[in-house]
RNA sequence: GCGCCAAUAGCUCAGUCGGAUAGAGCAACGGCCUUCUAAGCCGUGUGCCCGGGGUUCGAAUCCCUGUUGGCGCGCCA
């Protein structure tokens, strides 16, 4: 159990049995007690913790706060207990005030678990899955892709560490209608390449890499020459070997990009092989079980706005075609019920959001409980060049890649970057800023706090520190401000994994970074004094084990020398 | 028109289960390297928390309403 944890489970019992002494004495009587709330005063004179219990309590008690505070306090009981000191502050705040020695006594915690250290075991025995970035496989990934991918991954790596086992998943969108402008859009690139002189369709995708799948397929296939067989067939046929073939290539670069990118899949799930698994025939029996589906002109209906959506939905089209919204549904069926996941999370563009309603409703009708279900809607990434919006398309082949990108400011920054701001803030991507290698970029300033005290380390090994361990030399300022930090990575992973905001991470390493280089100029760890030397040494050992940490959590290196 | 998300310092953003004096980075200015990496540290100041109502001991935070911006509202995905 962490420190902290354990300190306020300490204040709230004080402060608990301090409440049914005080009733019982008389002071003051209410039928039930509100829950207690601890919170972390911003003001360090306000002490380590305060409750506002005195002030939620007068309309029951009918006494003024300050009353009630006083008479918490007076029986309050904190012999053998890490609490220090309580006192009424303000309109009737109570503030707690512990021992120094907790802080110590984090460090030597960090020593003990060392890599494990941030892990809690919450949601043991449970199941997470986490699909995000399922970029169509029509073409290369872009920006948003990278957000997507960034968020998502430190999301599952997070859950991992609050006890969930974990599936990392991509849904790759292989059938449908995109899938048929792919085969197109191919096609027509091939027979332009052979000299034909037709249109490109007005919404087919118009990136280079069509024409280079196509140009690459016409040289293995020996030419033009050797391919005017290709010409002789069935369109349909040609298209459907272009589309096998090139979707193929499509998802291998992909596997390998994002691999690149920091990021492994553990599933990648082909929504084709709903079909052939008839998963979508057995969702939809769910469906019209449920009561819920009409048929009307032709098409069957989900009747979503029982289920408070603003309208119905197309589930099979008047051509007998399954809809995307019924293949989504069938899919989740498959990760709830038959792979059955306790939890599902799907990172989306905040441009998809008008469709989580309807498919939670989707799940309450099938039977799922839609709690297990949740989406992470991330804001676009908008793209900024010399000041100016850039829009992307990619119908229109218009988009900077994830590679172009990785290649240029690399992987550590771009997940960085990417994992700075909340998902759903708006985020300017200045390319700019992005593409020239600056010392703005904040991922150089938390990695070089981890290089350097690996170079302190380095230097330190030959001098061979004593043993006997007095943490309570550490007493500057700046040495408790960064202990106070190192105390909180276990609460800041189970805050960031409930709220499913993987930039508190992010922020948390800044932080950290941060009192580190404060204490860094403030205090010198290689001094004469072997106590002294000794407890800082450990100090900072335990700053690079939860630096080294957080820095895992965020897929980005914790180099040793910079 | 309806729905979702946002609006906080010059800029980019934290803070939002209601709490004590609203924070950080960047930008500006001034200091700190004969001492463990100056990719660092320290200091200086700036806010009608978008407007207007309401709820209460207390509101950036909750409710109502208006404004502005992004996105969505297809038998596309």
């Amino acid at each position: 159990m962490y420190i902290r944890e354990k300190n306020e489970e300490i204040i709230e019992n004080v402060i608990s049995t301090a409440l049914i002494s005080a009733m019982e004495k008389g002071d003051f009587q209410v039928e039930t007690l509100p829950e207690i709330m601890l919170e972390v005063p911003r003001e360090k004179e306000h002490g380590d913790y305060a409750t506002n219990i005195a002030m939620l309590l007068p309309k029951l008690a009918k006494k003024a706060p300050r009353v009630i505070a006083q008479s918490i306090v007076d029986n309050a009981m904190i012999d053998d207990t890490p609490i220090k000191s309580i006192e009424i502050a303000g309109p009737g705040f109570i503030n707690f005030r512990l021992k120094d020695q907790w802080l110590d006594e984090v460090v030597t915690q960090i020593h003990e678990m060392g890599n494990d250290y941030g892990k809690t075991t919450g949601h043991r025995g449970k199941t997470y899955n986490l699909e995000f970035v399922s970029a169509n496989p029509t073409g290369p990934m872009h920006m948003g892709n990278a957000r997507g991918g960034a968020i998502g991954d430190i999301l599952a790596s997070i859950a991992q560490w609050t006890g969930y086992e974990v599936t990392r998943e991509f849904y790759i969108n292989d059938a449908g209608n995109q899938i048929e402008k792919f085969g197109d859009s191919l096609d027509v690139r091939f027979r332009q390449l052979m000299g034909e002189d037709i249109p490109f369709p007005e919404d087919g995708y118009q990136g280079e890499d069509i024409t280079e799948h196509m140009q690459t397929f016409i040289e293995e296939e020996g030419g033009t020459d050797a391919c005017a067989r290709y010409m002789q067939m069935e369109e349909a046929q040609r298209k459907e070997i272009f589309v096998q073939r090139c979707l193929k290539l499509n998802i291998s670069k992909m596997q390998k990009d994002l691999e690149t990118y920091g990021i492994h899949y553990d599933v990648w799930f082909s929504e084709q092989s709903l079909y052939e698994n008839k998963d979508i025939e057995k969702a939809l029996t769910l469906l019209k079980e449920s009561g819920d589906t009409y048929e009307e002109e032709g098409a069957l209906w989900f009747a979503t706005t029982k289920y408070g959506c603003e309208k119905d939905d197309v589930l099979v089209r008047n051509n007998g075609l399954p809809t995307y919204f019924l293949g989504d549904i069938a899919y989740h069926l498959n990760k709830f019920v038959t792979r059955g996941f306790d939890r599902c999370i799907n990172v989306w563009g905040a441009d998809h959001h008008g469709h989580i309603a309807r498919l939670k409703a989707a799940m309450t009708a099938t039977g799922v409980d839609a709690h297990r279900l949740d989406i992470v809607t991330m804001q676009l990434v908008r793209l900024m060049r010399d000041g100016e919006t850039v829009r992307m398309s990619k119908r229109k082949g218009e988009t900077v890649s994830l590679v172009d990108l990785i290649e240029e400011v690399g992987k550590d920054a771009a997940r960085f970057f990417f994992n700075l701001r909340s998902p759903d803030s708006h985020f300017d991507f200045d390319l700019g800023l992005a593409l020239e290698q600056s010392n703005d970029n904040p991922v150089f300033y938390v990695q070089y706090a981890h290089a350097r005290i690996c170079s302190i380390l380095r230097q330190m090994e030959e001098e061979q520190p004593q043993s006997d361990l007095n943490l309570t030399l550490l007493k500057e300022p700046e040495e408790k401000s960064l202990m106070l930090r190192l105390s909180t990575l276990p609460e800041e992973i189970i805050i960031a994994e409930e709220k499913m905001d993987p930039s508190r991470l992010t922020r948390y390493a800044i932080d950290l970074a941060s009192d580190f280089h404060s204490f860094y100029n403030a205090c010198r760890v290689r001094v004469d004094d072997e106590g002294l030397r000794n407890a800082r040494l450990a100090l900072i050992q335990a700053t690079r084990t939860v630096l080294k940490n957080t820095l895992t959590l965020l897929g980005v290196e914790a180099p040793e020398r910079m």
